[in-house]
DNA sequence: TTTTAATATAATTTC
DNA sequence: GAAATTATATTAAT
């Protein structure tokens, strides 16, 4: 018998240098358009909505991160 | 994301009396057709499909009742 | 060694 | 896409 079942994409394990490319272009631009995610996906050997998922978590992990040491900043 | 899983049927518990049915009909027919079949599925109120499981587990458990019998027989 | 708890972050959901 | 949440891989402590 069949049925629909949800299945999460088993989690991406980046190697070291895909994530200091990553990061290194997240240093000078922290939205990359579909064209440069696109010759990322295929420098890296990554599929692009992996490289479109990096970015959202990088950007609020470093939103996150500002949030944090404004809030250190504040209770001075 | 959706995945096609494959899926268990809940596991049927027949009633005693449900059995008691089963087994008097087995002893005069072990191969109901699908008339008497679907007569039994209404009296029992359980699927056809159900009735027709239970027949052929009936039957299996019929043979290896009987080779195991053949066995000891022959090796006594 | 095995189990448990904390952490980082990939993936998903909700808006 | 942002924010919030969930899940999982890794690591540290026991």
């Amino acid at each position: 018998r069949l049925k629909w079942c949800v299945v999460r994409r088993p989690r991406t394990a980046f190697t070291n240098g895909q994530v200091n490319l990553l990061e290194s272009v997240f240093q000078v631009n922290s939205y990359p358009g579909i064209r440069l995610r696109e010759d990322l996906a295929q420098k890296l050997e990554l599929d692009e909505d992996r490289i479109q998922i990096w970015f959202q978590n990088r950007r609020a992990k470093f939103r996150r991160s500002f949030r944090e040491s404004s809030l250190q900043f504040m209770q001075k």
